[in-house]
RNA sequence: GCCGGGUUGGCGGAAUCGGCAGACGCGAUGGUCUCAAACACCAUUGUCCGCAAGGACGUGUGGGUUCAAGUCCCACACCCGGCACCA
């Protein structure tokens, strides 16, 4: 590595504590350039900072300070019911802040340290502008790594997954994100899991979640199924196996009820929210326009539809094919074919989804042995059996049309079909099939005609024919699928439903609620292809709530997605037992003012969170339908331009860090790095270059030698100009989120402050202790224990969290002079220090009198002169 | 292929109201301190020409609008992310 791994810590860990600040510091300096040797002389010295003492002084402070618990302890319960649970003014300012909270495999790491350091920036800056802040903490208990550590350990994952808890919750305490500690939950406790049990109920009875035997996604590796949100590429997402396909009967929920509302309510959410996370999300639902064709099908009285976006090409579809792994197809098959239609199935079945997703790879098909009509043209098309339509899009059946769509070409080739364009293509075509816009060629019939007209002209000619013809109608598709929630795994909330013999499907009622997990552990939990639960016999025999008769529990867990898609409703109320949330005090805090994650859950997480907020409005329980007002995707940290990895080796440790930088500086140092949005490269940064800043400031804090509460007005103008600038800059930089440019201008203050009192005004002035404060509360959205210890060295009690949001005084905004620019022809030659006030005709007599512009001029003719006073003079000759 | 975002010094990044490009920091170079080094501190630091004064060039490329363009318009190239046999 770099020099990090060289003793940069000696400033810093080797001193002793020092608890008496700077007493035998000098105050004077020889001349303001001769700063030599200043503190850094002597780092072990005295003064030095010494950056764990000053941890460990101010955690035991904080403890007993809790500055940020909102929730009022004995409401925290909910028991009290109380209108107004947090004890706050009821008619204070509110805001919640939600980071996604963390799942506890581990120790926090690099980017838990980013996404906290950014999001505590937003809630401290809140606080310090007297709202009342909601920022609470959990833990998504629930998932597979559990399972796996236990399984290797012998034990309950519950073990592996509070230790691991504890270890993480500790860290952030250390980290000192401003959490309040009184909200904590985990969606694996069962006063937790209780209420997800809840939810499900409720999205059953209004049949938004429902069971179906399906071809579902199978990961042969955990043995378990997969939501088409965890394929990536063909893979597990976790494990990277390849998914095969099997048919299950698997619990879904209704997502695709919901998909047009999805789609739509993100108009509120642009600006707010990231745009490629918005873009995203529309490509996963997946919109398209177009129409839904009825074709006649031999040996079926019902025709079978089929969606297209081209209905405009409807003329050059030639031949039909249905999904191979389709009921539909069995059921077209003419009894000839059936055995060559098994046989490929088999083919189709084998094949994993990486290979059926291979490029180049040849079409593949078999005959049904029937024929479909076309029912513009009256014409015969052979229908085919295809793994290459997918049996859960649109219809799973398509209209083939070899002109003007690529696959169908190829098809066509493999099978030695006819092709039929219907648009003509441009001049010098060589391509296959043609998909660009064209006029309409042959496509007429008596009854209608869409030749020569453009693509969405005839289409809308086309539509209206299929619908005065009762052939079809215009028709939107998506491509999002139902959420597939159910799991064969062990440790996740029992779906909550008895199966009864007599009475079906009976849901546990609400009052029976939660349905524990059995106590299970190690071996158990081998995944075998069907829930460890099922083994549990004793916990499986159940009597039917309904009936009384012998009943066995459904065996399955749901997806921890399910956990986290409504868990910032419990935080209000973390730990009412007698319900998932409480309605007032969930008018009270959401929807969510801001909420801060990493971008891997751009899907998944937020469509599904999403749409359990839509679902609980419809059903009475919200008055909102969006749960994130605002939405912050923090970058990744990587290092050598590559993601941290222990296969790579390039991992940078968090602990290590703090132990060699301290908390503060690693904090200033992610927040610093650049856009919240961007990746931050751990190589190209200097934590260590963070410290050294924080230090000067800390020095700065020492130096003031004005009493506290001496009156700034009576102070250097010159310094309190800058402060009072940067005090404004900084309350506009934190709202628009560019933490980094807050960073730098706290910086630029402390520069000129230094200077200020090396070089001009003195330590004694009172605007140096203005400047120092002003430093000390922007600091202390970003490095808390500096801003801390500054603001005691400048007399103060703590907390310097709640100093309050510094103000500015506008008449210290107003600038006496400011710089002029002359330029002639686009080019700078002079400036000119001119007052605000300036007129036109002044400035630009000023401006031509200038030596090194009337030079420039020479003989030349000054043909225009553009005057925007008191900034820009312009020549043109 | 479709959708979105981007391209600014050696590096991370500022400047988004069209008006001094390069704030702030890192690194580098020189200096102070030191026996020496490290640390710390001070100074310089876009490139090129020039002893200097000063000048030329400069925000992916090519055009355009404008007194004035990193910023607006058109075309293109490249990079990153998402979706993708989705009809």
């Amino acid at each position: 590595m770099n020099e990090q791994t060289t003793g940069l810590a000696g400033a810093v860990d080797d001193g002793p504590p020092d608890p008496s600040g700077d007493v035998r510091r000098r105050t004077q300096r020889a001349g303001g350039a001769g700063g030599a040797g200043r503190d850094g002389g002597d780092p072990t010295g005295p003064s030095a900072y010494d950056v764990q003492a000053v941890q460990e002084k101010w955690l035991k402070v904080w403890d007993g300070l809790d500055p940020f618990g909102v929730l009022r302890k004995g409401d925290a319960t909910g028991a009290t019911g109380s209108a107004d649970g947090d004890g706050a003014d009821a008619t204070a300012e509110r805001r919640y802040l939600l980071d996604m909270f963390p799942y506890p495999s581990g120790d926090l790491h690099m980017g838990h340290a980013e996404a906290w350091a950014l999001a505590d920036v937003i809630a401290r800056y809140w606080v310090q502008r007297g709202y009342v802040v909601l920022h609470p903490v959990g833990w998504d208990s629930f998932g597979l790594n559990a399972e796996n550590a236990a399984i290797k350990r012998n034990e309950n994952p519950a073990i592996w997954t509070y230790a691991n808890i504890a270890t993480q919750a500790e860290s952030f305490r250390r980290y000192a994100v401003s959490f309040d500690w009184s909200t904590r939950l985990h969606t694996s406790d069962p006063e937790y899991y209780r209420w997800t049990q809840w939810l499900f109920l409720q999205l059953y009875a209004a049949g938004l979640a429902y069971r179906k035997g399906a071809s579902v996604n199978w990961c042969p590796q955990d043995q378990t199924v997969l939501a088409n949100e965890q394929v990536v590429g063909g893979r597990c997402e976790r494990c990277g196996a390849e998914v095969t396909k099997r048919t299950l009967t698997q619990w879904f929920f209704k997502v695709t009820d919901y998909a047009q509302r999805l789609l739509d309510d993100m108009a509120a959410l642009e600006g707010r929210w990231p745009a490629r996370i918005l873009t995203m999300q529309r490509n996963w639902i997946g919109r398209s326009e177009g129409a839904h064709i009825d074709f006649a099908v031999e040996g079926r009285a019902e025709p079978v539809t089929v969606f297209t976006t081209r209905p405009d090409t409807v003329f050059g579809a030639t031949f039909f094919v249905v999904a191979a792994d389709a009921a539909l197809a069995e059921e077209l098959c003419a009894p000839e074919q059936r055995g060559a239609l098994a046989e490929y199935l088999e083919q189709v079945r084998r094949a994993t989804e990486v290979e059926r997703l291979a490029e180049g790879r040849d079409k593949t098909g078999v005959f049904l042995g029937v024929h479909a009509t076309n029912p513009v043209t009256g014409a015969s098309m052979p229908v085919y059996a295809a793994d290459y339509v997918l049996p859960d899009y649109g219809t799973g059946a398509i209209m083939a049309v070899p002109a003007e769509d690529q696959r169908d070409w190829e098809f066509a080739q493999v099978f030695g079909l006819p092709v039929v364009r219907t648009v003509q293509p441009p001049a010098g075509w060589a391509g296959e099939a043609y998909t660009g816009d064209g006029p309409t060629i042959n496509s007429a019939t008596d009854e209608v005609s869409l030749d020569g007209l453009g693509r969405e002209a005839a289409k809308r000619v086309v539509i209206e024919w299929l619908e005065a013809n009762g052939l079809g109608q215009g028709a939107i598709n998506f491509r999002l699928r139902d959420w597939l929630v159910s799991r064969q795994r062990y440790w996740g909330p029992p779906i909550p439903i008895v199966h009864c013999p007599s009475c079906g499907e009976v849901p546990v009622p609400e009052d029976q609620l939660p349905v524990r997990l059995p106590d299970l552990k190690g071996a158990d939990l081998l995944p075998k292809g069907v829930s460890p639960l099922a083994a549990s016999e004793d916990w499986v025999r159940v009597s039917c709530p309904r009936c009384g008769g012998p009943a066995e529990r459904d065996t399955d867990t749901m997806d921890t997605f399910v956990d986290s898609s409504w868990y910032y409703l419990r935080y209000p109320t973390p730990h009412d037992d007698t319900q998932p949330f409480d309605p007032a005090a969930v008018r009270r805090w959401l929807p969510v003012d801001q909420y801060v994650g990493g971008v891997e859950h751009a899907i998944l997480h937020l469509l599904y969170a999403r749409f359990v907020t839509k679902a609980l409005h419809d059903l009475g329980h919200l008055d909102f339908v969006e749960p994130f007002t605002a939405l912050i995707n923090q970058g990744e940290v990587i290092n050598e331009g590559k993601g941290m990895s222990k296969t790579l080796g390039n991992g940078v440790d968090l602990g290590e860090q703090i132990e060699r930088y301290g908390v503060d500086a690693v904090r200033l140092t992610m927040v610093f790095a650049g856009p919240p949005e961007d990746d931050i490269d751990w190589a190209d940064l200097s934590p260590a270059g963070s410290l050294r800043f924080l230090q000067r400031a800390w020095r700065l804090a020492g130096d003031v030698s004005s009493p506290v509460g001496a009156d700034p007005r009576a102070g250097d103008e010159a310094l309190r100009k800058v402060t009072h600038r940067t005090v404004r800059d900084a309350t506009e930089l934190v709202e628009s989120k560019r933490f980094n440019v807050l960073v730098a201008k706290a910086m630029e203050l402390v520069n000129a402050t230094r200077k200020a009192v090396d070089s001009g005004c003195g330590a004694a002035d009172p605007a140096v202790r203005e400047a120092a404060e002003a430093v000390a509360v922007l600091l202390s959205l970003v490095s808390p224990y500096t801003a801390e210890e500054m603001w005691e060295r400048l007399g103060h009690a703590p907390t310097v969290a709640k100093a309050g949001w510094p103000t500015f005084d506008p008449a210290l905004l107003v600038e006496e002079s400011v710089t002029c620019v002359v330029s002639v022809q686009g080019k700078v030659r002079a400036k000119l220090q001119v007052p605000p006030t300036i007129g036109a005709d002044e400035l630009q007599d000023l401006a031509l009198a200038e030596p090194n512009v009337q030079r420039t001029l020479g003989d030349a003719v000054v043909r225009k002169v553009v005057v925007r006073p008191p900034r820009v003079v312009n020549i043109v000759i």
